[in-house]
DNA sequence: ATCCATTGCTTCGAATCCGAAGCACAGAGA
DNA sequence: TCTCTGTGCTTCGGATTCGAAGCAATGGAT
Protein backbone atom coordinates (compact mmCIF):
# COMPACT_ATOMS: atom_id res chain seq x y z
CA UNK A 1 0.00 0.00 0.00
CA UNK A 2 1.07 3.73 -0.85
CA UNK A 3 4.23 3.50 -2.45
CA UNK A 4 3.90 7.14 -3.57
CA UNK A 5 6.82 8.23 -1.28
CA UNK A 6 10.40 9.39 -2.69
CA UNK A 7 10.59 5.62 -1.80
CA UNK A 8 13.66 3.57 -0.77
CA UNK A 9 14.06 0.93 -3.02
CA UNK A 10 13.53 -2.64 -1.68
CA UNK A 11 16.72 -3.28 -0.95
CA UNK A 12 17.34 -0.46 1.41
CA UNK A 13 14.53 -0.99 2.33
CA UNK A 14 14.97 -4.44 3.57
CA UNK A 15 19.17 -3.54 4.79
CA UNK A 16 17.85 -0.71 7.04
CA UNK A 17 14.38 -2.95 8.54
CA UNK A 18 17.13 -5.73 9.31
CA UNK A 19 19.50 -3.30 10.84
CA UNK A 20 17.25 -2.08 13.12
CA UNK A 21 15.56 -5.43 13.93
CA UNK A 22 19.02 -6.86 15.09
CA UNK A 23 20.33 -4.67 16.85
CA UNK A 24 16.49 -4.70 18.67
CA UNK A 25 17.00 -8.55 19.42
CA UNK A 26 20.52 -8.39 20.05
CA UNK A 27 20.27 -6.19 22.79
CA UNK A 28 17.72 -7.63 24.40
CA UNK A 29 19.13 -10.76 24.79
CA UNK A 30 22.40 -9.26 25.99
CA UNK A 31 20.29 -6.89 28.61
CA UNK A 32 18.33 -10.22 30.00
CA UNK A 33 22.01 -11.97 30.48
CA UNK A 34 24.19 -9.19 31.83
CA UNK A 35 20.82 -8.70 34.42
CA UNK A 36 21.04 -12.46 35.30
CA UNK A 37 24.79 -12.76 35.60
CA UNK A 38 25.98 -9.42 36.79
CA UNK A 39 22.68 -7.73 37.69
CA UNK A 40 23.90 -5.19 35.09
CA UNK A 41 21.68 -2.95 32.49
CA UNK A 42 23.17 -2.93 29.00
CA UNK A 43 24.23 0.84 29.47
CA UNK A 44 25.97 -0.11 32.53
CA UNK A 45 27.91 -2.34 30.77
CA UNK A 46 28.79 -0.65 27.97
CA UNK A 47 30.32 2.16 30.86
CA UNK A 48 32.25 -0.64 32.51
CA UNK A 49 33.64 -2.04 29.35
CA UNK A 50 34.83 1.33 28.30
CA UNK A 51 36.48 1.96 31.24
CA UNK A 52 37.99 -1.34 31.40
CA UNK A 53 39.46 -1.20 27.95
CA UNK A 54 40.57 2.20 28.61
CA UNK A 55 44.56 2.71 29.41
CA UNK A 56 44.39 4.61 32.42
CA UNK A 57 41.11 3.14 33.37
CA UNK A 58 39.34 6.58 33.19
CA UNK A 59 37.20 9.01 31.06
CA UNK A 60 35.51 11.91 31.22
CA UNK A 61 31.86 12.00 31.67
CA UNK A 62 30.81 13.57 28.32
CA UNK A 63 33.48 11.35 26.65
CA UNK A 64 31.34 8.65 28.25
CA UNK A 65 28.57 9.91 27.17
CA UNK A 66 29.28 10.31 23.61
CA UNK A 67 30.71 7.00 23.29
CA UNK A 68 27.61 4.72 24.30
CA UNK A 69 25.49 7.14 22.65
CA UNK A 70 23.63 8.38 25.85
CA UNK A 71 22.38 11.73 27.24
CA UNK A 72 24.22 12.92 29.85
CA UNK A 73 21.41 13.02 32.59
CA UNK A 74 20.72 10.17 31.82
CA UNK A 75 24.86 9.67 32.25
CA UNK A 76 25.14 10.94 35.49
CA UNK A 77 21.82 8.76 37.21
CA UNK A 78 23.57 5.21 36.13
CA UNK A 79 26.98 6.61 37.19
CA UNK A 80 25.54 7.41 40.81
CA UNK A 81 24.32 4.01 40.96
CA UNK A 82 27.41 1.91 39.88
CA UNK A 83 29.10 4.35 42.32
CA UNK A 84 26.92 3.30 45.25
CA UNK A 85 27.85 -0.07 44.28
CA UNK A 86 31.12 0.73 44.04
CA UNK A 87 32.18 -0.41 40.58
CA UNK A 88 33.57 3.27 39.65
CA UNK A 89 34.97 6.27 41.46
CA UNK A 90 33.96 9.64 40.55
CA UNK A 91 37.06 12.48 41.81
CA UNK A 92 36.72 16.23 40.17
CA UNK A 93 39.84 16.21 37.57
CA UNK A 94 42.90 17.87 38.57
CA UNK A 95 43.40 20.02 35.24
CA UNK A 96 39.68 21.06 35.14
CA UNK A 97 37.76 21.95 38.32
CA UNK A 98 34.31 21.52 35.54
CA UNK A 99 35.27 17.83 34.52
CA UNK A 100 34.74 14.68 36.63
CA UNK A 101 36.69 11.84 36.08
CA UNK A 102 35.58 8.54 36.17
CA UNK A 103 37.61 5.39 37.29
CA UNK A 104 36.59 1.89 37.14
CA UNK A 105 37.80 -0.07 40.57
CA UNK A 106 38.76 -3.32 41.56
CA UNK A 107 35.24 -4.44 42.20
CA UNK A 108 34.27 -3.28 39.04
CA UNK A 109 36.43 -5.18 37.08
CA UNK A 110 35.24 -8.50 39.02
CA UNK A 111 32.00 -7.60 37.87
CA UNK A 112 33.25 -7.18 34.04
CA UNK A 113 34.70 -10.39 34.12
CA UNK A 114 32.33 -12.40 35.51
CA UNK A 115 30.05 -11.35 33.21
CA UNK A 116 31.71 -11.39 29.82
CA UNK A 117 32.03 -14.63 29.34
CA UNK A 118 28.00 -14.84 29.30
CA UNK A 119 28.05 -11.75 27.11
CA UNK A 120 30.14 -13.48 24.49
CA UNK A 121 28.31 -16.78 24.52
CA UNK A 122 25.28 -15.03 23.52
CA UNK A 123 26.97 -12.78 21.11
CA UNK A 124 28.22 -16.26 19.30
CA UNK A 125 24.81 -17.78 19.53
CA UNK A 126 23.17 -15.44 18.08
CA UNK A 127 25.23 -13.09 16.15
CA UNK A 128 28.04 -15.02 14.61
CA UNK A 129 26.83 -18.52 14.44
CA UNK A 130 24.98 -17.89 11.24
CA UNK A 131 27.59 -15.84 9.64
CA UNK A 132 31.20 -17.01 7.97
CA UNK A 133 34.54 -14.94 8.50
CA UNK A 134 33.80 -12.92 5.50
CA UNK A 135 30.40 -11.99 6.68
CA UNK A 136 31.43 -10.60 10.03
CA UNK A 137 34.34 -9.08 8.31
CA UNK A 138 32.43 -7.43 5.78
CA UNK A 139 29.60 -6.48 8.18
CA UNK A 140 32.50 -4.90 10.72
CA UNK A 141 33.77 -2.89 7.63
CA UNK A 142 31.13 -1.56 6.04
CA UNK A 143 29.32 -0.48 9.19
CA UNK A 144 32.19 1.02 10.45
CA UNK A 145 32.17 3.24 7.54
CA UNK A 146 28.77 4.58 8.48
CA UNK A 147 29.65 4.55 11.79
CA UNK A 148 32.46 7.21 10.48
CA UNK A 149 30.34 9.24 8.19
CA UNK A 150 27.69 9.31 11.62
CA UNK A 151 29.92 11.00 13.43
CA UNK A 152 31.45 13.19 11.26
CA UNK A 153 28.53 14.22 10.18
CA UNK A 154 27.08 17.88 11.79
CA UNK A 155 24.76 16.71 14.78
CA UNK A 156 21.60 18.62 13.16
CA UNK A 157 20.85 16.17 10.03
CA UNK A 158 17.49 16.55 9.36
CA UNK A 159 16.72 20.11 7.58
CA UNK A 160 19.57 21.11 5.54
CA UNK A 161 17.25 23.78 4.21
CA UNK A 162 19.42 26.63 1.90
CA UNK A 163 20.11 29.41 4.24
CA UNK A 164 22.28 32.32 3.89
CA UNK A 165 23.31 34.94 6.02
CA UNK A 166 19.09 35.79 5.81
CA UNK B 1 43.46 -3.90 29.17
CA UNK B 2 42.71 -7.52 30.05
CA UNK B 3 42.60 -9.96 27.38
CA UNK B 4 41.86 -12.85 29.48
CA UNK B 5 38.78 -13.81 28.20
CA UNK B 6 37.08 -16.61 26.21
CA UNK B 7 37.01 -13.14 23.74
CA UNK B 8 36.14 -12.60 20.10
CA UNK B 9 38.62 -12.28 17.50
CA UNK B 10 39.02 -8.60 16.88
CA UNK B 11 37.38 -8.63 13.93
CA UNK B 12 34.21 -10.08 15.59
CA UNK B 13 34.39 -7.09 17.69
CA UNK B 14 34.62 -4.92 15.57
CA UNK B 15 31.86 -5.79 14.05
CA UNK B 16 29.67 -6.28 16.97
CA UNK B 17 30.39 -2.51 17.91
CA UNK B 18 29.73 -1.32 14.88
CA UNK B 19 26.50 -2.40 14.72
CA UNK B 20 25.47 -1.43 18.38
CA UNK B 21 26.82 2.26 17.84
CA UNK B 22 25.54 2.63 14.07
CA UNK B 23 21.93 1.83 15.43
CA UNK B 24 21.92 3.37 18.25
CA UNK B 25 22.74 6.70 16.53
CA UNK B 26 20.53 6.06 13.55
CA UNK B 27 17.96 5.82 15.94
CA UNK B 28 18.48 8.93 17.81
CA UNK B 29 18.25 10.85 15.05
CA UNK B 30 15.11 9.37 13.16
CA UNK B 31 13.75 9.71 16.79
CA UNK B 32 14.43 13.47 16.56
CA UNK B 33 12.97 13.69 12.65
CA UNK B 34 10.04 12.02 13.46
CA UNK B 35 9.72 14.38 16.76
CA UNK B 36 9.73 17.13 14.96
CA UNK B 37 7.92 16.37 11.85
CA UNK B 38 5.03 14.60 13.34
CA UNK B 39 5.24 14.55 16.93
CA UNK B 40 6.00 10.65 17.02
CA UNK B 41 8.61 8.48 18.95
CA UNK B 42 10.37 5.80 16.94
CA UNK B 43 7.66 3.20 18.58
CA UNK B 44 4.81 5.34 17.36
CA UNK B 45 6.22 5.54 14.02
CA UNK B 46 7.16 2.06 13.64
CA UNK B 47 3.47 0.72 14.54
CA UNK B 48 1.69 2.70 11.95
CA UNK B 49 4.03 1.94 9.30
CA UNK B 50 3.51 -1.43 10.06
CA UNK B 51 -0.31 -1.58 10.34
CA UNK B 52 0.10 0.84 7.12
CA UNK B 53 1.93 -1.42 5.36
CA UNK B 54 -0.62 -4.68 5.75
CA UNK B 55 -2.59 -5.39 3.66
CA UNK B 56 -6.09 -5.44 6.16
CA UNK B 57 -4.15 -2.24 7.72
CA UNK B 58 -4.58 -3.71 11.33
CA UNK B 59 -3.03 -6.19 13.52
CA UNK B 60 -3.49 -7.98 16.64
CA UNK B 61 -1.15 -6.40 19.98
CA UNK B 62 0.87 -9.32 20.42
CA UNK B 63 1.54 -9.37 16.64
CA UNK B 64 2.36 -5.49 17.14
CA UNK B 65 5.09 -6.22 20.01
CA UNK B 66 6.79 -9.21 18.44
CA UNK B 67 7.37 -7.31 14.97
CA UNK B 68 8.57 -4.13 16.57
CA UNK B 69 10.37 -6.12 19.54
CA UNK B 70 8.53 -4.44 22.32
CA UNK B 71 6.67 -5.31 25.82
CA UNK B 72 3.27 -6.12 25.36
CA UNK B 73 2.87 -3.46 28.44
CA UNK B 74 4.81 -0.65 26.47
CA UNK B 75 2.87 -1.47 23.57
CA UNK B 76 -0.13 -0.88 25.42
CA UNK B 77 0.43 2.08 26.30
CA UNK B 78 1.66 3.54 23.13
CA UNK B 79 -1.43 2.01 21.27
CA UNK B 80 -3.43 4.44 23.91
CA UNK B 81 -1.60 7.27 23.02
CA UNK B 82 -2.04 6.35 19.16
CA UNK B 83 -5.77 5.86 20.29
CA UNK B 84 -6.64 9.34 21.61
CA UNK B 85 -4.97 11.07 18.92
CA UNK B 86 -6.76 8.94 16.70
CA UNK B 87 -4.65 7.46 14.45
CA UNK B 88 -5.53 4.30 15.34
CA UNK B 89 -8.52 2.42 16.38
CA UNK B 90 -8.98 -0.43 19.00
CA UNK B 91 -11.48 -3.05 18.29
CA UNK B 92 -11.96 -6.88 20.23
CA UNK B 93 -11.88 -9.18 17.61
CA UNK B 94 -14.54 -10.83 16.71
CA UNK B 95 -13.10 -14.65 16.77
CA UNK B 96 -11.48 -14.21 19.83
CA UNK B 97 -12.74 -11.97 22.33
CA UNK B 98 -9.54 -11.67 24.36
CA UNK B 99 -7.38 -10.30 20.97
CA UNK B 100 -7.72 -6.75 20.15
CA UNK B 101 -7.47 -5.85 16.44
CA UNK B 102 -5.46 -2.54 15.47
CA UNK B 103 -6.25 -0.67 12.55
CA UNK B 104 -4.77 2.61 11.53
CA UNK B 105 -7.07 5.28 10.78
CA UNK B 106 -6.72 7.95 7.69
CA UNK B 107 -4.83 10.58 9.85
CA UNK B 108 -2.67 7.57 10.77
CA UNK B 109 -2.24 7.41 7.67
CA UNK B 110 -2.16 11.18 6.81
CA UNK B 111 0.82 11.47 10.11
CA UNK B 112 2.27 8.58 8.11
CA UNK B 113 2.97 10.57 4.54
CA UNK B 114 3.39 13.15 6.14
CA UNK B 115 6.89 11.98 7.88
CA UNK B 116 7.64 9.92 5.51
CA UNK B 117 10.10 12.06 3.37
CA UNK B 118 11.91 13.29 5.88
CA UNK B 119 12.57 9.79 7.41
CA UNK B 120 14.33 8.69 4.06
CA UNK B 121 15.71 11.88 4.01
CA UNK B 122 17.58 10.63 7.42
CA UNK B 123 18.29 7.20 6.11
CA UNK B 124 20.09 8.59 2.97
CA UNK B 125 21.78 10.97 4.37
CA UNK B 126 23.43 9.31 7.31
CA UNK B 127 23.16 5.45 6.39
CA UNK B 128 23.25 5.34 2.93
CA UNK B 129 25.40 8.04 1.57
CA UNK B 130 28.44 6.09 2.53
CA UNK B 131 27.28 3.04 1.25
CA UNK B 132 27.49 1.68 -2.57
CA UNK B 133 24.64 -0.42 -3.72
CA UNK B 134 26.61 -3.26 -3.65
CA UNK B 135 27.04 -2.41 0.11
CA UNK B 136 23.79 -2.53 0.65
CA UNK B 137 22.90 -5.66 -0.86
CA UNK B 138 25.13 -7.25 1.50
CA UNK B 139 24.37 -5.94 4.83
CA UNK B 140 20.23 -6.61 3.64
CA UNK B 141 21.57 -9.86 2.96
CA UNK B 142 23.75 -10.96 5.81
CA UNK B 143 21.94 -9.07 8.68
CA UNK B 144 18.23 -10.52 6.78
CA UNK B 145 20.13 -14.10 8.01
CA UNK B 146 20.93 -13.08 11.32
CA UNK B 147 17.84 -11.97 11.72
CA UNK B 148 16.10 -15.18 10.91
CA UNK B 149 18.25 -17.23 12.60
CA UNK B 150 17.48 -14.98 15.94
CA UNK B 151 13.69 -15.10 15.26
CA UNK B 152 13.92 -19.03 14.83
CA UNK B 153 16.45 -19.47 18.18
CA UNK B 154 14.25 -20.28 20.99
CA UNK B 155 13.15 -17.14 23.28
CA UNK B 156 15.25 -18.12 26.11
CA UNK B 157 18.53 -18.55 24.99
CA UNK B 158 21.28 -18.85 27.73
CA UNK B 159 19.75 -21.06 30.16
CA UNK B 160 18.22 -23.71 28.45
CA UNK B 161 18.76 -26.27 31.85
CA UNK B 162 16.88 -29.40 31.52
CA UNK B 163 13.90 -28.85 34.11
CA UNK B 164 11.41 -31.82 35.16
CA UNK B 165 8.40 -31.31 37.16
CA UNK B 166 10.19 -30.04 39.76
C1' DA C 1 40.75 43.06 35.79
C1' DT C 2 36.15 42.21 34.11
C1' DC C 3 32.84 40.46 31.18
C1' DC C 4 30.63 36.74 28.80
C1' DA C 5 30.00 33.00 25.84
C1' DT C 6 31.20 28.08 26.37
C1' DT C 7 31.76 23.87 28.52
C1' DG C 8 30.93 20.08 32.05
C1' DC C 9 28.00 18.25 35.01
C1' DT C 10 23.89 17.82 37.97
C1' DT C 11 19.04 18.51 39.34
C1' DC C 12 14.35 18.57 38.20
C1' DG C 13 9.95 17.15 36.23
C1' DA C 14 7.60 14.60 33.05
C1' DA C 15 7.41 10.87 29.86
C1' DT C 16 8.42 6.22 28.85
C1' DC C 17 9.50 1.69 29.77
C1' DC C 18 9.44 -3.00 31.66
C1' DG C 19 8.04 -7.17 34.53
C1' DA C 20 4.80 -9.02 37.68
C1' DA C 21 0.24 -9.56 38.80
C1' DG C 22 -4.49 -9.63 37.43
C1' DC C 23 -8.58 -10.39 34.48
C1' DA C 24 -11.16 -12.52 30.85
C1' DC C 25 -11.66 -15.70 27.27
C1' DA C 26 -10.28 -20.16 24.71
C1' DG C 27 -9.47 -24.78 23.97
C1' DA C 28 -8.51 -28.96 25.52
C1' DG C 29 -9.53 -33.16 28.46
C1' DA C 30 -12.24 -35.82 31.95
C1' DT D 1 -20.52 -30.00 31.57
C1' DC D 2 -16.71 -28.62 34.34
C1' DT D 3 -12.32 -28.01 35.25
C1' DC D 4 -7.47 -26.69 34.04
C1' DT D 5 -3.97 -24.81 31.44
C1' DG D 6 -2.72 -21.42 28.15
C1' DT D 7 -3.28 -17.08 25.68
C1' DG D 8 -4.17 -11.94 25.05
C1' DC D 9 -4.30 -7.82 26.98
C1' DT D 10 -4.28 -4.33 30.65
C1' DT D 11 -3.09 -2.35 35.17
C1' DC D 12 0.18 -1.33 38.53
C1' DG D 13 4.51 0.14 40.65
C1' DG D 14 8.99 1.21 40.17
C1' DA D 15 13.00 2.14 37.40
C1' DT D 16 14.95 4.52 33.62
C1' DT D 17 15.14 8.04 30.32
C1' DC D 18 15.46 12.61 28.30
C1' DG D 19 15.46 17.75 27.74
C1' DA D 20 15.37 22.05 30.01
C1' DA D 21 17.07 24.70 33.52
C1' DG D 22 20.63 25.62 36.86
C1' DC D 23 25.34 26.00 38.75
C1' DA D 24 30.26 26.28 38.54
C1' DA D 25 34.54 26.78 36.19
C1' DT D 26 37.09 28.08 31.85
C1' DG D 27 39.14 30.79 28.30
C1' DG D 28 39.12 34.34 25.65
C1' DA D 29 37.93 39.24 24.60
C1' DT D 30 37.70 43.91 25.98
Amino acid sequence: MAKAHPSLDPTELGAYFALIEVSSLLRHSVEQQLREAGDLSYVQFQLLARLGDSPAGSHRMTDLADGVVYSRSGLTYQAQLLEQRGLITRTPSPNDERSTSVSITEAGRDVLTRVFPGHIAVLNELLFESLSPADVSMLGDVLGRVRDHMRSTPPRSAAPRRRKTE
